[in-house]
RNA sequence: GGCCCGUUCGUCUAGGGGUUAGGACGCGUCCCUUUCACGGACGAAACACGGGUUCGAUUCCCGUACGGGCUACCA
């Protein structure tokens, strides 16, 4: 019988989830979710000198914010497998266990080297003119450890406490062959593979011990993690087969890293793109460094995460705006390609331009009237929603509602100089007076009458400018549908620009 | 440098031994329009290169180039 499907997103918390974490964990959910089965949220905090004050609560408000939540795990209410928190697990000795199993079948030993001594070692190698030097097969044979010491002396140094780590006995020769969803099968040869640190000299276990310990303890059917990983997968498999846990191990499935857009490297915190990188606001108090987030830039969930699965896997047919329950529908490994995808921000920026256009002017009013209130402007609600049905075809975002139409809430004080020189000659003032004086006289002020005002006025005081009358009543150039904007400004307003636009103009 | 992974329009991608190599973003032109948009139509734009295998290769194999990842008592 198959295993029951749970996967783990299991990220450290030195500092902000960027969006490539994100993704990670937006492919581990939709698995999970396609197959009935758990996802589950692992915070691994081995490293206590990166640890990062909020990066946590960080990561679980990012993961609520995009729709990519856990059912079991930190922040998510814990499950049968708690605790969740490696820092936790390993006070409880489970990763010790598992060390003390691979030392007693002769698999891993004691290193007592100083970091002098590891440092001396590198250069000694590096002018011996050694391609890679690292800890292995060979040069473990000239340093302090185990396999080099006499056994008293072992026992002495740790019945004194000397400060020790405990490492991986990788064999010098020998074919690692395993299986990757994505990849298909991968061979490297175990002299590439270095000693890997299992239990570091603080008693802390390193990723490669313990989230090979916590997911067999978590019963985890498939680890799906990230590309940079997959160099030391080889050494992860050893792991499981000095443990005899081979045949139980999860299924691997490396995913495609997410590439910056102007080609060069791995997605980092900072991007040039001027899109977000971060899900939500981050602050690092460590380096007092703040970066923007999607949400704050306006973004929609639904909008991140459908770009994010399109990033590096497609549905098989033309579809792109999917709601998430239709990716999950969609969703397997197979076709999750095997090369990187670089971060397109226009594609990104059209992606939330779509889920924009899906909402109504009542829904993008909510949204819109805080934004209001924070810049200060005062505007009934019923306003603001015409106003979202104009201006919502020219925007991305609801934050740039404001800015593509501050003059519905501020009369403009100058007036767009390229149409004015081109189109305002010495005959102008007479009849844009004249047709100030015919709305002055209009009482159906609707947009459909207005636009019958203009024809009947431009049968009788010549040619009337749309974009003309638009600059003098809004000061810029594009905009809404003209009569749509002289009916919601209102006629007492646009009675008032008109006559301090005319008053401006000669 | 070494090891591993990858390579279809500028970007995200579909496809796959014989196709006019399909879609989307962006870009351009036109149509609609007395303004501004939306929208519609059309267009430019790709199988990295060299060898095989084959009647035939963009598709399979091998090299090369290029790109990426890893190379810590970090994950």
């Amino acid at each position: 019988m198959e295993k029951r499907v749970r996967v783990r997103f299991a990220p450290s918390p030195t500092g902000g989830l960027h969006m490539g974490g994100v993704r990670t964990a937006l492919f581990n959910y939709l698995f999970a979710k396609k197959h009935g089965g758990d996802f589950i949220l692992r915070i691994e905090d081995t490293d206590q000198t990166r640890y990062v004050n909020g990066a946590e609560e960080y990561i679980v408000n990012a993961l609520k914010w995009c729709g990519i939540e856990p059912n079991e795990g930190v922040g998510f209410g814990d499950g049968p497998h708690k605790p969740y928190r490696q820092s936790e697990r390993k006070a409880l000795g489970i990763y010790k266990k598992y060390a003390d199993q691979l030392i007693a079948g002769g698999h891993a030993y004691y290193a007592f080297d100083t970091e002098e001594e590891l440092d001396a070692m590198r250069k000694r190698l590096e002018a011996a003119k050694v391609v890679a030097p690292q800890y292995n097969s060979v040069s473990r044979q000239t340093m302090r450890n185990s396999l080099t010491l006499s056994e008293d002396e072992v026992k002495k140094l740790l019945d004194a406490g000397t400060p020790h780590v405990v490492r991986l006995k990788v064999p010098r020769n020998e074919e690692i062959r395993f299986h990757d969803i994505i990849r298909g099968w991968v061979v490297v040869n175990s002299s590439q593979v270095d000693d890997k640190v299992l239990l570091k000299s603080d008693g802390m276990p390193t990723y490669h011990l313990a989230h090979i310990v916590d997911d067999i303890e978590m019963q985890i059917s498939h680890a799906v993690r990230g590309e940079e990983w997959l160099p030391s997968a080889p050494a992860h498999i050893l792991i499981y087969r000095y443990l005899g846990l081979e045949n139980d191990m999860p299924k691997l499935a490396h995913l495609p890293l997410i590439l910056r857009p102007d080609g060069q490297g791995k997605l980092s915190k900072r991007d040039k793109s001027g899109l977000p990188m971060f899900p939500l606001n981050w602050f690092d108090e460590r380096t007092g460094e703040s970066y923007v987030g999607y949400r704050e830039s306006g973004f929609y969930p639904e909008a991140f995460i459908n770009m994010l699965a399109l990033l590096g896997w497609n549905p098989g047919d033309n579809r792109e705006i999917m709601t998430k329950a239709e990716i999950i529908e969609a969703f397997t490994f197979e076709r999750v390609n095997k090369s990187g995808a670089k971060f397109d921000p226009e594609k990104t920026k059209w992606f939330n331009q779509q889920y924009l256009r899906q909402r109504n002017d009542n829904e993008l009013a909510a949204e819109l009237m805080p934004i209001l209130e924070s810049k200060g402007v005062k505007a009934d609600l019923k306003f603001v929603t015409e106003f979202c049905r104009l201006i919502k075809e020219k925007a991305h975002f609801i934050n740039e509602f404001y800015d593509l139409g501050v003059y519905f809430f501020t009369a403009p004080a100058s007036f767009d100089e390229k149409v004015l020189a081109k189109k305002w000659n010495e005959n102008s003032k007479a009849t844009y007076s004249k047709l100030r004086d015919k709305l002055n006289g209009e009482n159906n002020w609707t947009a459909d009458n207005l636009h019958h005002v203009f024809e009947a006025a431009s049968a009788e005081l010549g040619k009337i400018d749309m974009q003309l009358v638009r600059v003098l009543v809004s000061g810029v150039a594009g905009g809404p549908q003209l009569f749509d904007m002289l009916a919601l400004l209102g006629k007492e307003e646009i009675m008032k620009r008109l006559d301090y636009a005319l008053s401006q103009m000669k």
